[in-house]
DNA sequence: ATAACGATTGAATGATTGTTCAATCGTTTA
DNA sequence: TAAACGATTGAACAATCATTCAATCGTTAT
């Protein structure tokens, strides 16, 4: 047990809990669902795309409406909704010439409302 | 009420939902708050954070811990700390040369825990 | 068929951001 | 006091991203 002092090819210190390391190596989910998680949370951190979903939960919309109500180009929000659809945090149906959106699931709600907590905490 | 063929400066089209546009208005939080709802999942929105809180979600760690058990420079995670603390999401103490950080508050693990179970069932 | 219109798309641009590198700070210890 | 070391900082660079603009798609109606 002497790698405390041992040479450590990643880091540029020698003070290390190795308790600590085994504790967090245990309990950290797989890289890959690591980065998912991240990348969820990068569609949330926008503020287009915020409104946007804050506005579905309210009720569905077409994309003219929620250009509208955020008062924004239809191409601007298209493209946000594009984002939102691969996340699969909204879904869509057409009806004519019309597609109205709205939310996927209700995951939404809970962690917007977390969030916000925390906001509002600060 | 002749809004909808009324010209609109702000959207490129002329179906308009007026109710819906009303119910979303109510709906809707501050423009302020919104934003800085958006900006709290921005700072979620980098894989290296969220292996950080993650991290101290297990346990506190110093620096150079997190430093070791992420792969990464002890400057690289120092960046980060910095931006997690000024979103309120870390806290610190020093201890002699070295500095323990942990989370600030434990919004962070609900928010995670639904992120994750969104991206479980997608 | 063709015009009208809501919606989408791709390229381009300006802005933001994560990491690296080198320098410096703060504390301990020799 | 000087050296050692964990931590922080600022500038710089590369990469990512949101919006704009112009062109096109899909559907409806004339």
């Amino acid at each position: 047990m002497n790698s405390i002092k041992a040479p450590i090819e990643r880091c540029d210190c020698d003070v290390i809990h190795e308790e600590v390391m085994e504790l967090v190596k245990e309990k950290m989910p797989d890289e890959e669902q690591l980065l998912e998680l991240s990348e969820l949370f990068k569609v949330f951190g926008d503020s287009t795309r915020v409104k946007i979903l804050w506005a579905l939960d309210t009720h569905e919309m077409c994309t003219c409406d929620i250009a509208f109500a955020l008062n924004m180009t239809q191409s601007a929000i298209s493209h946000q909704l594009r984002v939102l659809k691969q996340a699969k945090l909204v879904k869509n149906r057409r009806e004519g010439k019309i597609v109205y959106y709205s939310l996927a699931d209700d995951h939404v709600r809970t962690i917007f409302d977390q969030g916000m907590e925390h906001v509002r905490e600060n």
